[in-house]
DNA sequence: TCTGGAAGTTACAGACCGGTAACACCCTAG
DNA sequence: CTAGGGTGTTACCGGTCTGTAACTTCCAGA
């Protein structure tokens, strides 16, 4: 009933898609090896064959999910080959998308806000895979011919967060439906400042 | 060691405010109802008494961060009286100096990333309570005679929450520093546009 | 066909969880 | 002095958690 991906892949994928899943829906806490490696259609002996622990599996997680969001920005560069400027709209596009298909809040910051252990191994990973995604969003911009680009960029990475958490607090209907024109805004804004 | 609250006060109290502050630090399923009790310097029994269950000691411990989130509002007005912008700039600074002094996000948000369940107790306060934060900000907003008051409002607090995730992800360091000049020049903007 | 490694099964250890029962205590109001 | 309510203490329940041991089954490749 709960489990989805019991097709016939290597165990090791399975665990790791399923845990991705349900880590996501449920938390990190709040989902247990044995229920993951059921939902996975397997046995918790083979998932401690594969990941040392459940938490290099919640690493190994966090680390799929930035290359599934890695992959995301190739289909910008893929939709809109060589122009910066809409490769950046289509991120805002993108990201609205994600406010309103999905009710829960991004995955590593959930992390960070249940992995409270300041020396937890997820931490430093949460950490630098957030940076990647700083730097790639700056890049962006810089190259989209902005002039304040880490500006713009922070700003923008700041008002998808906060509208992440928004949604998962309020629901859809509340300041997050300002998201696109907010953004839209700032990008107007930042453009017909001196651009150099 | 870890206890500060063992002063004489009522056990209720002690053990609501020591519940505050382990569930901020550690979050809500990292704590379990024995080390608050212990560190309150009381015991299981008497919380039981005094609270349902730890969900209802949840829900408590949100009430009472809003309501002291709801003195620091007072304060604004007692600072600034009558001067409703003087006001709106005190909530930034304010703002900015909880992201440097408190490395962890707002305690309903993490909440609403560790209660998944979608009719859990707290799900409804937190949505209840961050509504009301909003229409108080979109209120300051309009007083303060901003002409698009709701979305600088909820422009203002995605900001806001967004700067806290990130604190709690990549640190102070990172895109959360430049809140405060993003703040300041989002209140500009929207004072030069038509205030009707 | 044989073999070796991957995967599945069962059972368990040890800890922690939320929550309760039964009882002893102490301190204050009458 | 006494009665009673709030509090503290101890022990316990049933469940869940991460992680491991020992063993069996299965299947692909030589």
């Amino acid at each position: 009933m709960t489990d989805g991906v019991v097709e016939r892949s290597r165990p090791r994928d399975r665990i790791l898609e399923t845990a991705r899943d349900m880590f996501h829906k449920h938390g990190i806490k709040g989902v247990g090896v044995d229920a993951i490696t059921e939902a996975a259609g397997t046995n918790k002996m083979t998932l401690y064959r594969h990941f040392e622990s459940k938490d290099d599996l919640i690493v190994e997680c966090l680390r799929a999910n930035a290359a599934k969001a890695g992959a995301m920005w190739e289909t910008f560069e893929a939709e809109h080959p060589g122009d910066k400027l809409a490769q950046l709209h289509a991120w805002v596009s993108k990201a609205a998308a994600m406010l309103n298909t999905d009710g829960r809040g991004c995955d590593m910051a959930n992390a960070a806000a249940e992995l409270t252990e300041p020396d937890h191994p997820a931490r430093r990973v949460i950490k630098e895979l957030k940076e990647a995604q700083r730097e790639r969003l700056v890049g962006l911009c810089r190259d989209a011919g902005i002039g304040q680009a880490e500006l713009l960029a922070d700003t923008l990475s700041l008002l998808f967060e906060g509208a992440r958490v928004s949604v998962q607090t309020v629901g859809t209907e509340g300041p997050s439906t300002q998201f696109v024109r907010m953004a839209e805004g700032l990008i107007v804004s930042f453009r017909g400042a001196a651009a150099g």
